[in-house]
RNA sequence: GCCGGGAUGGCGGAAUCGGUAGACGCAGUGGACUCAAAAUCCACCGCUGGCAACAGUGUGGGGGUUCGACUCCCCCUCCCGGCACCA
């Protein structure tokens, strides 16, 4: 056996044994218990970073964790290969997108299998290839068919100069990136998948994903939004016809408050009285420019302006006035709303802004109501009475917003409805490098889908797109088609799809691999639902509502039998490190790589500064944040992974932090990792020959040899409740202090290499998920027999647990004052007893009676005088 | 702004049901080995006071419940993720 740990040789040697064995390939086998394990694919950007590296690690542990614990385990892996970085790339590069992805996937796999993740690469696939995308154009047709998938127009941002549709990351600061044009708002027609018809069903089967982090299924919760209120309309009289003001709310119980409503810039009231206004108008356009973004509408300044139309109010006949403002949604609700400024916070602020009335008509008892200021309990649910609200004096919020929608019932003007947050999903986009919308335009029968047959409705892979519209609408060989019902000359539709839709159901497309006659087949059963799904928690909301919508579409479509696609969740935290950077007094602030910054400290070890290490020059630190190329603080895993091997790179990933939190980079935290592999490496050397003639077990071990034997199992004990809570962090600190405590073992106890030998086949299994390679050669090494891929999981023994006496701590007053030791049987008036004749607690009682004792048992004890 | 999450030594983090705060690792300090350095090994290591024994203090800040609070309750601050065309 080699003294020096070199991680190059032996990770190639073992990644080629895995090959040779094809260990990996995942065969359906109803005698097992399945594992489908899966990670979220990747974006072929270029080359691997830090998050990925973080993910698939995290998902291979599971993976080969299951496996040692005798699942028929499936980890599969494949692109996410649509979107908008290849067109980017194209752009500055002048390089097909095809050809762009196809290189970076090439280059991400072989990144990808020198980690020696346990992949089964033959079911990989890739979203930009026609076998995939086909049957995303094939769904789309059914559900076109089930008016699931239907046409209307909506708003997206349009850059004037390069007269095309940017994506919101794409504006900054309200400009075109390329461009630096004002973007407007423009409505253009799209398609979109009727989401909301499954809003119920996708709330109500949240319950029934316990394997879900909470946090999680609260923000879809949230992000779907049922809420119960009244929708009811102002009645009003215009260019002599009766018209209606529908407004929803959830807040009934305040209609006696209302002193004015609102509606949206697109609604047809505020066109109506832009129409003789030029003032009004101007501010509709206005309002109409700027961002489509949410966080946009939330955080400007509220604006509004009087339309002159006056409405009725619905219950007193009271005149109220319209107002058009820029923070009401045309898109939610009715486009309207009625403002109560006196318990709503946003409508009190407008209405202090424009010298607007406020009425108060909730009240709580001893807590005066002052237009000054606005006071969290003005919009108090539980404990607010109506007042000035005749009849519905006292009431509160439930029986006043029954009384009320029961009255507006009863005239004709509403009722209580159901409203959701959520809206439908609107998958056309303006853009080259993404899956064909399955449609046709004729002049003579409109909008035609592709037959079937005609399927898949290939993406020419040869265009260059240079920023200024869509390319497929000036490629003929693509527009120019036959009409599938009259056979006239007619025109393909250019708008690709969302990737969204291409990650809403590759999962299944593992299990269907190879299939060309069918989205899915048999082979689903076997392996759906994901048994653990992985993946950043940037994903929280969108990607994975989607996929469950995708499922339950595909589900009552009779293609796969259950209802929600991944059976636990587990959401990993982004990778972080260091950001350092120059502000020059005049320019731009210039970012500088951590790995070219050294830092200084005192003797004490606390940060003094950092300097540029080509230069010797202070830089400035400007704190922690999410590795990314505009911060120039990302680590290239290659470098990582060719200087330390892949074990360290993968064990270091596992012990900096649990999986759920955010991760730190640290260049020393990676030496630490690498010492101890180097560490684990030297005691096998070391010890390699009285082990392997040891007997498996120890017979009677000296109390020397038995308290390390009880400190190996009682590690094991914790690794493996930590396994279940997916904290790889302590599992990694257990396997730590397991090699501690075997290296201090008394090497001259004849019981001595037997310990050693049982000691290592736990460490070495334990580590196997986490440090594949090392531990795939040190079982072969110190003859363990067979391939440790094989080998059973190991489990804490009792007999190796047990203890005569225990030690329990001895609190006076609740304050730490010594300890105790007593039998471990001993019941707790003996352990009373014993603490009280204890010296500590003769001292710190100073005489006094011990007025209670409480004792916790294998705990501690408190005395309380 | 709204929704969700987080904050523990110089740093990453541990503490399973409310029961020894700081496991494990990093950094640092002292020592061994070495001509020297690297590597490796040993010891110390929250803060304040003290030669020490020890005492006080300490889990973002403020209050509360409890024999006992990192953990439960109320209020506040800061940081991170998402907000529907980044993936």
């Amino acid at each position: 056996m080699q003294e020096k740990y070199a991680p190059a040789d032996i990770e190639q040697a073992a990644q080629q044994h895995w090959n040779e064995t094809a260990a990996f390939r995942a065969v359906e086998d109803a005698s097992k218990p399945k594992y489908y394990c899966l990670s979220m694919f990747p974006y072929p950007s270029g080359k691997l970073h830090m998050g990925h590296v973080r993910n698939y690690t995290i998902g291979d542990v599971l993976t080969r964790y299951h496996r040692m614990r005798g699942f028929n385990v499936l980890q599969p892996m494949g692109w996410d290969a649509f979107g908008l970085p290849a067109e980017n790339a194209a752009m500055a590069n002048a390089v097909p997108p095809a050809k762009w992805t196809y290189d970076n996937i090439a280059y991400m796999k072989k990144q990808l299998q020198s980690l020696g993740f346990a992949i089964d690469w033959e079911r990989e696939l890739a979203t930009c290839k026609p076998d995939y995308y086909k049957w995303n154009q094939w769904l789309f047709l059914r559900m076109l068919e089930k008016g699931l998938a239907y046409q209307k127009t909506g708003v997206v941002n349009w850059d004037p100069v390069d007269r095309t549709v940017l994506a919101n990351e794409q504006v900054i600061d309200g400009r075109g990136w390329r461009t630096g044009a004002v973007v407007e708002k423009r409505e253009i027609p799209m398609y979109y998948l009727a989401i909301t018809k499954y809003a119920e069903a996708l709330l109500a089967s949240l319950d029934t994903l316990p394997g879900w982090p909470e946090r999680v299924k609260t923000m879809q919760a949230n992000w779907i939004g049922k809420s119960y209120g009244v929708r009811f309309a102002f009645p009003y009289e215009l260019d002599g016809k009766q018209e209606k003001l529908w407004v929803f709310t959830t807040r009934a119980d305040t209609i006696m408050g209302v002193t004015f409503c609102a509606v949206a810039a697109e609604h047809p009231l505020a066109a109506r009285a832009a129409r003789d206004n030029p003032a009004l108008a101007a501010f509709v356009e206005e309002c109409k420019r700027g961002s489509v973004m949410e966080a946009d509408m939330a955080t400007m300044e509220k604006k509004g302006m009087p339309t002159g139309i006056f409405v009725r109010h619905p219950l007193t006949d009271e005149r109220i006035e319209v107002w058009v403002g820029n923070y009401v949604l045309m898109g939610y609700g009715e486009g309207a709303v009625m403002a109560v400024p006196a318990h709503d916070e946003r409508d009190f602020h407008f209405a202090k802004k424009y010298a607007l009335p406020i009425r108060q008509v909730i009240d709580i008892p001893g807590k005066p109501f002052s237009l000054d200021a606005w006071q969290e309990w003005y919009a108090d649910k539980e404990n607010g009475r109506c007042v000035n609200s005749g009849k519905y004096d006292g009431l509160g919020l439930a029986a006043a917003v029954d009384a009320i929608a029961a009255d507006l019932k009863a005239k004709g003007l509403g009722d209580k409805q159901v409203t959701w947050r959520l809206r439908d999903w609107g998958i056309s986009r303006q853009r080259y490098w993404g899956c064909p919308i399955p449609l046709i335009h004729c002049e003579r029968c409109g909008t035609v889908p592709v037959p079937d047959s005609q399927l898949p409705v290939v993406l020419p892979e040869d265009c260059v797109p240079d920023g200024s519209g869509n390319p497929l609408a000036r490629r003929s060989d693509f527009l120019d088609c036959a009409c599938p019902k009259c056979g006239a000359k007619a025109r393909r539709e250019t708008d690709t799809m969302d990737t969204f839709v291409d990650s809403s159901w590759y999962y299944s497309r593992y299990a269907s691999a190879g299939n060309d006659k069918a989205m899915v087949d048999e082979r689903v059963k076997y392996w759906l639902p994901v048994d653990q799904y992985i993946g950043g928690i940037e994903h929280a909301i969108l990607h994975l509502l989607y996929s469950r919508f995708w499922t339950k579409v595909m589900r009552d479509l009779g293609l796969v039998a259950f209802d929600e696609p991944f059976s636990r969740l587990l959401t990993q935290g982004m990778v972080l490190n260091e950001i350092f950077f120059r502000k020059p007094a005049s320019g731009r602030i210039s970012y500088f790589n951590p790995a070219d910054v050294e830092l200084k400290f005192d003797d004490k070890g606390n940060r003094t500064g950092a300097v540029l290490k080509s230069d010797g020059q202070p830089v400035e630190s400007g704190g922690i944040g999410t590795m990314s190329k505009s911060k120039n603080n990302g680590v290239d895993p290659q470098a990582l992974i060719e200087q330390y091997g892949a074990d360290t790179a993968r064990f270091f990933m596992m012990f900096a932090s649990p999986p759920e939190q955010t991760l730190e980079w640290s260049d020393s935290g990676v030496e630490g990792s690498y010492r101890f592999l180097k560490r684990l490496w030297s005691f096998a050397a070391a010890v390699r020959e009285a082990v392997m003639a040891a007997p498996a077990v120890p017979a009677k071990p000296d109390s020397a040899l038995a308290a390390v034997r009880r400190d190996i199992h009682l590690n094991l004990k914790q690794a493996n409740y930590d396994f279940g809570k997916f904290q790889f962090n302590t599992v990694a600190s257990a396997a730590m202090k397991m090699l501690n405590a075997l290296e201090r073992a008394p090497k001259e106890a004849a019981e001595c290499p037997a310990l050693l030998r049982e000691g290592l086949s736990i460490l070495l299994r334990l580590l196997s998920p986490i440090t594949p390679h090392i531990c795939h050669h040190l079982w072969c090494e110190l003859g363990y027999g067979g391939d440790i891929l094989q080998a059973p999981w190991p489990e804490p023994i009792e007999e190796a647990l047990a203890q005569d006496e225990i030690e329990l701590v001895l609190q006076v007053n609740g304050k730490l004052r010594g300890a105790i030791k007593v039998p471990a049987t001993a019941a707790k008036e003996q352990v009373e007893k014993l603490a009280l004749a204890s010296e500590a607690a003769r001292k710190y009682m100073e005489g006094n009676p011990a007025k209670k004792v409480v004792v916790v048992p294998g705990r501690l004890v408190n005395i309380v005088v």
